[in-house]
DNA sequence: ATGTCGCCTACGAGGCGA
């Protein structure tokens, strides 16, 4: 079975390039964020024609996160317990569902914007009651095969962005969220990916040439309890994903288990 | 170069978010 996470940055506008990634990978479950659409805005026909069903969560033109399978989705669970939120509101940033028996998080961590932002306390309560929650769910039900999918909004190694200098006083590579990050791994979750390939970006800004410059960022990962880890053959980040005519800033990341 | 993109409202262009 193949595994993907991409942030596809409107699923309207790349509702093309995103299955024509699904039917020429084979992906058979993709956790999609910033889908920027509500429930009855989603392309949903291009998607079944092409053998898909969607999961999906998405209040507004921001955040908004989904499943596209090929596999029925079950026990399907539209945030996380005590999920923080942001003016009283609770962000359309995590679904989850239930694909063959394995558990799967489809999450977008929220960006943080700067340091002295009211978002930036937020995203590091919202990973932190996400991996307290995770914990428990671990230890409630040991060995289930979970992943938590996504764009985490961290880079948690200096070189998984091109110039570590350029972020001094930025979000995304502060102890404080990489030590967020790394809660995850404390937990039991492990980075099936970096295990694989250990450098690469997923994420180039559109702005100021950053892709052909490969000015990148590591920021999407999938994080496999101990079960799910055992049962990955391989990954992959699609980084032609970001070439040619409309791309997301992001490219997939996959697993094959 | 403040070098992009996508969404909104509301019909042109500015505001917001990343």
């Amino acid at each position: 079975m193949k595994i993907a996470t991409w942030n596809v940055n409107s699923v309207r506008t790349r509702v093309n390039r995103v299955i024509g990634f699904l039917e020429s990978s084979g992906t058979d479950v993709l956790a999609m964020q910033e889908i920027k659409c509500k429930p009855d805005q989603f392309p949903y026909k291009a998607f079944e024609d092409a053998g898909y069903q969607i999961t999906m969560h998405g209040l507004n033109q921001w955040n908004g996160v989904a499943f596209a399978s090929k596999i029925p989705a079950e026990d399907i669970e539209i945030g996380f317990s005590g999920m923080p939120e942001f003016k009283q509101v609770q962000e359309a940033r995590a679904i989850a569902a239930t694909f063959d028996g394995i558990r799967l998080w489809s999450l977008y961590v929220p960006n943080g914007r700067t340091l002295d932002d009211p978002h930036f306390p937020y995203k590091l309560e919202w990973l932190d009651r996400l991996a307290a929650v995770t914990a428990e769910t671990l230890e409630n039900e040991p060995g289930v095969p979970l992943a938590l999918m996504g764009d985490f909004n961290i880079a948690p190694l200096d070189t998984d962005v091109w110039d570590i200098n350029f972020f001094a006083g930025s979000t995304h590579v502060t102890p404080e969220e990489r030590q967020a990050f790394e809660a995850f791994e404390q937990i039991g979750l492990q980075d099936v990916v970096r295990l694989r390939i250990p450098e690469g970006y997923t994420y180039w800004d559109y702005q100021q040439l950053r892709f052909p410059r490969n000015e990148g960022m590591r920021i999407d990962f999938i994080l496999g309890s101990e079960s799910f880890a055992e049962k990955v053959k391989s990954a992959g980040i699609e980084r032609d994903e970001r070439k040619g005519e409309g791309p997301s800033d992001h490219v997939p990341v996959v697993v094959e288990i």
